[in-house]
DNA sequence: GCAAGGATATCG
DNA sequence: GATATCCTTGCA
């Protein structure tokens, strides 16, 4: 996609991204998925950022131009891709929440069984979830997102605006789906506090089923 | 409702 | 160097 469409505030950039494709080429072959579910983060003062506290090795790429890609490992077992957003020198970014899976659904399920076998101490008393979900739930949470595109944090300076990337974003390549576009507070940052903690930065398709959480929340 | 899991930021 | 915390998920 054009880097242009990334440049201006974050939740605008959140907005841009709604809709897109996201493409993953590797030796496997293609996965496709559309961003149902975005969060924006931005600003030095956003309390809810990674850059809350400034410029860190892990957060750099955030100062830089956008359109390039931030993985960040969260819980210790999930990396959870943004784009980056906003002008150079301006620390933004939006999550990618949810994407609607298109092609490559196969390789996107190989990869989350990778993800639980991860999880080493987990019990297993039953098969792995994951072999039953119903395709739309596949990649349907920040973390599911990076498992289903076999993510980890070394993606990270990926340039997502680079057609030659094994990772990019594009436009659609058929009609965008109708759909509402719901704004809701940002997921797991109450420690943000007020107002950080309660503006509505968190945007998706309404109703669309690949889009994480409680039916209450989509 | 809660455990699993490791990197990160902040402190001592 | 130690440790509290974390933009989550799947199963109890």
């Amino acid at each position: 996609m054009d880097r242009s469409g990334l440049v201006g505030g974050p939740v605008e950039a959140a907005r841009a991204l709604l809709g897109r494709s996201i493409v993953r080429d590797d030796a496997a072959g293609r996965r496709v998925g559309r961003i149902v579910e975005v969060e924006a983060y931005g600003g030095p003062d956003d309390r809810a950022s990674h850059a809350r506290f400034g410029r860190t090795s892990r957060n750099a790429v955030m100062f830089g131009p956008p359109g390039f890609a931030y993985v960040y490992l969260v819980y210790g077992m999930y990396d959870c891709l943004n784009v980056v957003t906003g002008p150079e020198g301006t620390p933004a970014a939006v999550l990618i929440r949810a994407i609607e899976p298109l092609q490559g659904i196969d390789a996107m399920r190989i990869d989350r069984v990778r993800l639980a076998a991860a999880r080493r101490h987990a019990p297993r008393t039953s098969p792995p979830r994951v072999e039953r979900l119903v395709d739309a739930r596949i990649a349907s949470g920040p973390g599911l997102v990076g498992a289903a595109l076999g993510l980890d944090r070394s993606w990270t300076g990926i340039d997502l605006c680079d057609p030659r990337s094994p990772l990019r974003l594009e436009d659609p390549a058929g009609t965008v789906a109708g759909g509402r576009v719901i704004a809701t507070p940002r997921i797991g940052i109450d420690y943000a506090g007020d107002p950080w903690s309660g503006v509505p930065w968190r945007l998706a398709i309404g109703g669309h089923p690949s889009v994480s959480g409680p039916r209450s929340t989509r």
